[in-house]
Formats: C-alpha cells, structure tokens, sequence
DNA sequence: ATAGGGTTAG
C-alpha cells in the first residue's frame, strides 16, 4: 500500500510543473506553511490543481499533516472525486490522523458508498481510540440520510446521547432533523427539534421545508410564524412551498408580504413566484413577473433556472412562441430547459418541433431523463407516430438509461390506444413488469372513448374503480361511452354508482382574461352573466353562420337520454361557448381569444371553435384541462386528435 | 459543515 502510493505521489510530482522549495522556506514556521497550503487549496478548481500542491505539501514535508490533509480531502470531496484510491492512500500515509481527518473520509465516502465505508471508518477510528468530533457525526449523519437508511440513523442519534456533549449540538441537532425528514420521518424530526437546546433559522427552515413537502401548509405556517428572525431563505421556502402545493394565490401574497418587510429576494424566490404564476395560466402575472425577475437582474440569458421556469409559464399561459423566444436567448441550458421545451411543445400539439427538438438535444452532451421522454412519448402520441414512438421507447434505456416508470407505460397505453391498436395497448397493460396504475388503465379507457369501444373500457374501468374509487372522471368517461354506444341502461347503472358513492360532478367552467387582465368566468348552463344578453345574441348570430356553413350540433356528446331539442340547449350553453361569445363582442376583431377550462372541451365545442376561427377571423386559444389548443383558419392544431 | 429552485401523463 505504502508504495503504491509512493508511486502515486511520484506520478503527481512528475506531471505537475513542481517548483522546488527555496532554503527559505525551510526555515518558516510550520503553521504559516500549513495555512499557506490551506488557502492554495482553497483556490483549486479541479483535480490537477489538488495534485499539484498535494506536491508541494509533500516536499514540504507535511504528508503527516492532519491539518492540512483534511483540507485537501474535503476539497476532493467538493469535486466528487471518487475516495478510492487517491484520497484513501493519502489517508493511510498518516500514522497519527486527528479526528477531522479520519472524519473528512467518513463525509467523502458518505456520498459515494453512502453506508458501508463510512461506517467501518467510523469504526475502525473508535478502535483506534480516537474520540469523534461533532463533524463526525454529521458526516455519518449525511450518509444515513444519502442512504434513506433511518435504522442507522437511529443508532448514531443513539451514540450522539451515550457518548454525550453532542445532543446539544446546533450542526449534530440540524443534520439529524434533516436525516429524519428527508427519510420521511418528520415527526422524529420534529422530536429533534423540540429538544435542542438551541435553534437557528437553519432548524427552523428544514422543518418548514418538511411540513410543505409534505404538503401540510399549515404546520409549516405556523412555524414560519413563530421564527423569531425570518432570513430569505425562510420567506422562500414559504413561497415555493405555496407554490409546490398547488396554491399560486398564496405563493404570490407571501412573496408580496416578503417584499413589503424589506427582505431581499434571489432567483429561487423568483423561480417559485414565477411558477406560481404558471399555474395561474394567465398573461397578466406572466408579464409582471417577468418584468420584475428582469428588474433585479435575472433573465433567460444568465440563469438557467429562471429561463426554464420562463420556458414553463409561457407555454402554460399559452404562448408557446414566446416561450420558444425564451428558450432560444437562453445560453446555458440542462435537461430542464430542454424538458420544459419539449414538454411545451407537445401540449400546444406542436409534436414535430418537440420530437426535433428532442433530437437536437440528444447530439449535445445533455442526457434527457424520464420527464423528458414523457414529453416526446405525448408528442408522438398526439400525431400519431405510432412507430417513432415505439422506437424511443426501446431506446429509453437501452441508449439512455432511462428507466421507463408508470408513467411512461401509460403514455404508450396512450400512443397504441389513441391510433386504434385498443387490444395491443391492453397486451402492454397486461405484460408490463409492474403493476398498472390509475394512469396506465386510464389511458386505455380514453383510447376507449375515442374509439368507441365499451368491451374493453369495460375492463379498464372495473380496474380504475379499484384504484381511484373517488375518480369522478373515470365514471363519467364510462357513462359516456356507454352513452355513445346507447347502452342507456348501463349509463344508468354507471350514474346510480356514482350516486351511491356520492360522488358529484364538477360543474364545467371556462374564464377569459378581459381587456385589463379581469377574470371573466362563466358556469354551463348559467345565463345569469352581467352580459348573458349580448352573448346569447352573439352566440345565435355565430350558429346561425355555422349552420349555413353545414354545421350540425353534435347530440352525442350529451350523454343523456333527452329528446334531442334538450340536448341542443344544453350543448348551447356549454361553458367555453358561453366565453368565446363574449370574447367575440368584448374585444377588438384580429385579437385573440383565450379560453381556460376545467374540462375536456367536447367534440362539439371543438367543431364550434374550428368554424368560429374562421367565419370570425380570430385566432382563439383554449386551454382545457390537460392542453392547449389553437384554432386557426377553421383548423385546430391537435389535428382532431385529442 | 447543517436550510430554499425549474419540467410529468388519461
């Protein structure tokens, strides 16, 4: 061993443009030596640069230096060098290593080799009868928490209270908060927490962080209230986790209430606030947010995170140009931006750009992940490219590594279903190597709906009802097909098991962005609207030009058993009809309408939206509840195909 | 040495 790392050292010396000591140095004093190697460390950027005043502190003669041997282990630990065999010979160079060296191993190997090494280190140091220092323990601490291993967890906080002095401590006391909450053990966590003697913000914020992941919005405000002094870290983690959970409204106050006490604020703030404004999905947050990102500084083209958040809103406000123009300035980008791209393009069923796109980001040393190929897996499936997409599913991980989950067999249920292949997608369900979920089955009940085939809804609907017993969608999507195939019995039988389990439909809802940004919302069937007046002319005006262009209502999307003049009402005042009449009248012509909806449009609105486009001459933009669609010149960008 | 970040389908 010893002369293998002789060798090693040999080989350093020799590649590294060593320069000899002066008879000057000789002399200084041991300690100014050892600092003056430190901050040369502190100054490396990569592994040559280590190896170079590794050295210099060998001609120096400090190879039995603990002081300085840690330093440089901890510096490789930074680079994620691999502990064997460099760090580790250095290591065993040493015949008398302090605690700290012994523990800058330990913390190396714990993020490398999470468990094993680090604790036969840990073992072999107390056999050497050298007292661990409270680093120790957070390294191990680290590891268990690399590991999600909580067991050992549990002994070292064990041996932090037998060998004592170290419960008490702030570092020991917030790594092992973080171990507990980071394996899923928050109430442990908490316990920890309770129990210090001393808390700092850091304490403070791993719990808050712990509550929101979790999705527990409340405890994590409640502590957020009682922290005596609220850093920015504090404050964001408050936003982010608002807007995590699904709560932009909230995200937004908070970041408005952290602004107004004069708290500074970074791109991770601003990340979280512009994805909350993402989830509102409207052009009036989007274009503030941005102008007050660009304000402080932070732009596509110097921060990746922000550009790919930006990337985001926009495509979920419906701009996919814009984002695209976002992505385009952007001059670092990663799997995010890439991801969120692709992702965008897909929704606005633009498939090929996303699957160019896709293939522009492979040739870069980029490495897609899974969220990637779910975003060109939906690509091909909303165009149809049955085989391309079969194609980058086999190659997903035989190429990339990327393991396919869950989720990416149901996006292929989707793709096989949706061209019609029903019974090759249920082969796939019924072969693939884990057990389906929710997901899976329910994309093969939508391939069902769009190909009308109730035999084999059947089978994923008994499956659905099993896994998602409160899924309204799922029932409805049943009833529909049924519905379509006028089986009104079994709609029947369907209805009275949703009425059972007491299950009630979400009213359909649509909402317009007014002239100022107002929020205009309108319910099915409601004409109590400030404006209902207008907009049942403007509707009636609107059917009576579709309908000499060969319109016809389409009655099946009713599933109902009604006389048809029944049916006709109800498919007049469907939600989105009811905002695009009033966007005709309250806007300017040449302007374009955007829609939002809770639901799925219906083939019928769909149709209606084709056909406005063009007799209108307007642009109008829907975003239903999974995509956007744009109609245009009486076509819609998902080519019919949803 | 310990705390906060962006993308996911029917």
């Amino acid at each position: 061993m010893v002369a293998a790392s002789h060798k090693l050292y040999a080989q350093t010396a020799r590649n590294s443009s060593f320069i000899p000591i002066s008879q000057h140095y000789q002399h200084t004093n041991k300690q100014l030596l050892e600092s003056r190697l430190i901050s040369l460390l502190d100054d490396c950027k990569n592994l040559h640069q280590i190896k170079r005043v590794h050295a210099q502190i060998i001609c120096y003669g400090l190879h039995q230096s603990s002081f300085v041997l840690t330093k440089l282990i901890r510096m490789l630990t930074k680079l994620n060098a691999p502990m064997d065999p460099y760090p580790r010979l250095i290591f065993q160079q040493v015949k008398q290593p302090n605690p700290f060296l012994w523990t800058s191993l330990i913390r190396g190997y714990s993020l490398q080799r999470p468990l094993f090494e680090s604790i036969l280190l840990y073992n072999s140091m107390r056999r050497h009868g050298t007292g661990p220092v409270s680093f120790t323990f957070s390294a191990l601490l680290k590891a268990c928490t690399a590991a999600l291993d909580v067991g050992l967890g549990r002994q070292i906080h064990a041996q932090t209270i037998s060998i004592g002095g170290f419960t008490s401590d702030l570092y020991v006391g917030n790594t092992m908060i973080d171990m507990y909450v980071k394996c899923g053990f928050l109430d442990c966590g908490r316990k920890v927490f309770d129990e210090m003697p001393d808390r700092d913000v850091i304490s403070w914020t791993s719990l808050i962080v712990a509550y929101s992941k979790r999705g527990d919005m409340e405890s994590a405000g409640g502590l957020f209230d009682e922290l005596p002094t609220k850093d920015m870290v504090a404050w964001t983690a408050m936003v982010t986790g608002f807007s995590q959970n699904a709560r932009p409204r909230e995200a937004l106050c908070f970041f408005e209430r952290m602004e107004n006490a004069g708290i500074e604020t970074d791109e991770v703030t601003l990340v979280g606030v512009i994805s909350a404004c993402a989830q509102l999905g409207a052009t009036k947050y989007a274009n503030w947010v941005r102008h007050v990102a660009e304000k402080s500084g932070y732009g596509p083209a110097n921060n990746v995170a922000i550009g790919s958040a930006l990337v985001d809103m926009y495509s979920k406000c419906g701009d996919v140009e814009e984002a695209f123009k976002v992505f385009d300035k952007m001059r670092e980008r990663n799997v995010f931006s890439y991801s969120s791209m692709i992702v965008g393009f897909a929704m606005h069923g633009r498939a090929n750009a996303a699957v160019q796109l896709f293939h522009e980001m492979v040739k870069t040393d980029i490495r897609p992940n899974g969220v990637t190929f779910i975003g060109v897996l939906t690509a091909c499936s909303h165009v149809g490219m049955v085989e391309h997409g079969r194609h980058l599913f086999t190659m997903m991980e035989k190429s990339y590594g990327v393991t396919p989950t869950l989720d990416h067999y149901a996006c292929m249920v989707d793709l096989l279903g949706r061209s019609g292949c029903l019974e090759e997608a249920l082969e796939l369900v019924r072969t693939m190597p884990m057990d389906p979920h929710g997901g899976v089955w329910g994309a093969l009940l939508g391939a069902c709906r769009i190909h009308a085939n109730p035999d084999v809804a059947e089978i994923a609907a008994s499956h659905l009802f099993e896994l998602e017993p409160n899924g309204i969608g799922n029932y409805i999507l049943l009833s529909n097909i049924y519905a379509s195939a006028r089986r009104w019995d079994d709609v029947a039988r369907v209805r009275k098991l949703m009425r059972e389990k007491g299950l009630k439909k979400n009213p359909g809802s649509s909402w317009v962005e007014g002239k100022k940004g107002e929020i205009q919302e309108f319910f099915a069937g409601d004409m109590t609207h400030v404006k209902s007046r207008e907009i049942r002319q403007a509707l009636e005006d609107l059917m009576n030009k579709l309908q000499l262009h060969g319109y016809e209502p389409n009655l099946s999307c009713v599933p109902y058993d009604l006389s048809d003049e029944d049916k006709k009402r109800i498919l007049m005042t469907h939600s989105e009809k009811l905002a695009l009449a009033f966007g005709l009248f309250s806007t300017s012509a040449g302007c374009t309408i955007r829609i939002m909806k809770n639901l799925r449009i219906c083939e019928d609105c769909h149709s209606v939206m084709c056909g406005a486009s063009q007799i209108a001459s307007r642009e109008i933009v829907i975003r239903d509840n999974m995509r956007f669609h744009h109609f245009k010149d009486g076509k819609c960008s998902c080519g019919n195909f949803w």
